[in-house]
RNA sequence: GCUGACGUAGCUCAAUCGGUAGAGCAGCUGAUUUGUAAUCAGCAGGUUACCGGUUCAAGUCCGGUCGUCAGCUCCA
């Protein structure tokens, strides 16, 4: 079924759970209930709430509904019959919808028996097409999305025309489960959180190997490309938020403190920072583009319902970098971070696509410099021929920004990367640079990041990976499995020369069965196994298995080594 | 922050109407010396998130706090 005509199907089941409802609370009243991306939902203002046993009920009648196969009848209307129709029914919020039309607007409605909806269409002919649904989950939502506004109750539910397609859908969400990041992290000893902390991740030994892995890939591509690296403090005076226009534009976000009587804040950003760096030299434009990183830590306050494991935290780490450069340098530059961007995400085997976001309500400095920026930014992208789209009035409150998109397992999408271009905090923190004419001037600044957060990164690939890591990245790359006792120290020798080679090895000397250790192992998504007994040590081989592929058979040690050198050395990254 | 649900051993879960908190896995000890996804036995493990209340008696009922989960809003 083709993409618009599903959404018209899952459109209709949303009218049809509607319809069910108002059979069974005659007393609930309607929001919207619109398809979405991947099913439906409706929203119903009630005073109780609804219950799981309810949503087996609203099931059952929903069924019903769809036995009586009702016809879905298109009802037009002028403004004043809508309005009457809805007062009858007393569903104000659909008042609302109506009172805020264009005169000029066509109003519609569909019927189906003796349920009646404001609808704009279209819809399948009858309820009976309906073939296969579940009701998901029940959530809070604001009506019109607004957190000023009364929170309705939201029913999420899905539908196929075949069972078969709904069975597919709730295996691919079991599926989705098993990868979940959070569950991992603990089966694979990488993470963990505690109430002490909320939305402070504690990263476990194995977490940090993969970390390091990460950190050290980020500082060799930008040793590369031409960067050089900084740490600035995490603590800094308050007055410097004042200038950095963060007090203004940022408070909510930020943790405060004191030292010795004076006000400080914990950075939200890196930036100011970095800036301080800057001005503590002069530069020439000869110097120019200034290419500086940041591996650096931030803590923002977030509200306590959007914490989410590794995506979604109070404190992480932004890989950070900050371009000073003239302004003809803006468009070089910016591909230069695109072209860095795809070749890391092409090192995870991540899709991506590109979002240009514009001014947003709240916003510093002047018009005329934002639209420069963002016709900066929009050349670039342009010349490029990349495809990309607008967001507007998404920018950061200083500049226009490109943004990253990432999908991940669930098909939820996370912005990675940003390209964040700034005419703002050079004014502000008065930065110059001396041109060929010997007088100062003000560069341009351009703040990006690439993983985005290092912790939501961190989080992203464990579910991408299944927590099956590329080689490069296994905690543990190689698990030596000796048969018996006799093995065991031929086994801590091999695997000593492969630690020696840099090789993530162990030896797994318990006493237990071979497929014990094995399906530890294939548990733990150890790249590789190797078993060890009378027959290797006599033929001077290797009993290697792959935690993919299996059994690989009898191998030259040597040989071994090599493949897997080569699979650490290039990165290599399997299918996912 | 808001709405709703949930919180029992390291993990996954059980405990009927309010009546002595249990099991599997993991851990420890012992036996076993193992050839490609779980060897057997024994032992230990708990202030049932925390605080308060009702009751002869609370994991269970009530109130509060904290946290987690599904969303909303927000965001790297």
């Amino acid at each position: 079924m083709e993409n618009e005509e599903l959404k018209r199907y899952w459109h209709t089941a949303a009218h049809v759970m509607a319809h069910a409802v108002k059979r069974l609370f005659p007393e609930a009243r309607l929001g919207i209930g619109p398809a979405t991306e991947e099913g439906f939902y409706y929203d119903f203002d009630m005073q109780e709430s609804f219950s799981p046993e309810d949503l087996e009920r609203i099931e059952k009648e929903m069924e019903k509904i769809i036995a009586e196969d009702l016809k879905l009848e298109k009802v037009e209307a002028d403004r004043e019959q809508a309005l009457n129709i809805l007062r009858e029914q007393q569903e104000d919020y659909k008042i609302e919808l109506v009172e805020e039309m264009a005169d000029a607007e066509e109003i519609t409605f569909y019927r189906q028996g003796e349920f009646i909806d404001l609808c704009r269409g279209p819809h399948m002919n009858s309820t009976g097409q309906i073939k296969a649904f579940k009701l998901l989950n029940i959530a809070g939502a604001y009506w019109r999305g607004d957190e000023k506004n009364k929170m309705l109750q939201r029913i999420y539910g899905i539908a196929f025309p075949k069972k078969k397609d709904l069975q597919e859908f709730l295996h691919r969400r079991e599926e989705a489960k098993k990868r979940d990041h959070r569950k991992l992290g603990k089966e694979l000893d990488l993470f963990s959180m505690h109430e002490e902390g909320p939305g402070f991740p504690f990263l476990h030994a194995k977490g940090v190997i993969v970390w390091n892995e990460l950190v050290d890939y980020w500082r060799q591509l930008h040793r590369e490309r031409g960067y050089e690296e900084i740490s600035t403090p995490i603590v800094l005076n308050e007055a410097l938020w004042h200038r950095s226009g963060h007090w203004e534009n940022y408070r909510e976000n930020m943790y405060f403190t004191e030292i010795d009587g004076n006000k400080y804040a914990i950075r939200p950003m890196n930036c100011p920072g970095g800036l301080l760096i800057y001005k503590s030299n002069q530069h020439s434009y000869r110097e120019f583009p200034i290419r500086v990183a940041e591996m650096g830590l931030v803590h923002r306050h977030e509200l306590s319902g959007v914490l989410h494991g590794l995506l979604r935290v109070r404190s992480f780490h932004i890989d950070d970098a900050h371009i000073y450069m003239l302004p003809e340098q803006i468009a070089q530059e910016v591909l230069g971070v695109i072209s860095m961007a795809e070749e890391i995400y092409d090192t995870f085997g991540l899709k991506y696509r590109m979002e240009l976001s514009t001014r947003p309500e709240k916003y510093m400095g002047s018009i005329e410099d934002w639209d420069r920026a963002e016709k900066a930014l929009a050349d670039a992208l342009n010349k490029k021929g990349a495809d990309y789209q607008i967001n507007e009035g998404d920018g950061a409150f200083y500049g226009p920004k490109i943004d990253f998109h990432v999908q991940d397992c669930l098909g939820r999408s996370w912005q990675l990367g940003t390209i964040q271009l700034d005419f703002q905090m050079p004014q502000r923190f008065e930065l110059t640079y001396v041109g060929p004419d010997g007088e100062e001037h003000r560069p341009v600044m351009l703040h990006r990041a690439l993983f985005g957060a290092l912790e939501r990164f961190l989080g992203i690939i464990i579910e991408h990976f299944a927590g099956a890591f590329p080689t490069w990245l296994a905690p543990v790359q190689v698990c030596f499995i000796p048969i018996g006792e006799n093995h065991i120290q031929y086994a801590r020798k091999l695997s000593g020369e492969l630690e020696a080679l840099g090789v993530r090895s162990e030896v797994d000397d318990r006493d237990e069965k071979v497929g014990y250790k094995i399906r530890q192992a294939q548990n733990q998504k150890i790249p590789y196994m190797i078993a060890i007994g009378d027959r290797e040590i006599e033929s001077g081989k290797i009993a290697l298995r792959h935690r993919k592929e299996g059994e690989l058979g009898a191998w030259e040690f040597q040989d071994f080594k090599q493949r897997i050198l080569e699979e650490i050395r290039s990165r290599k990254c399997e299918d996912v």
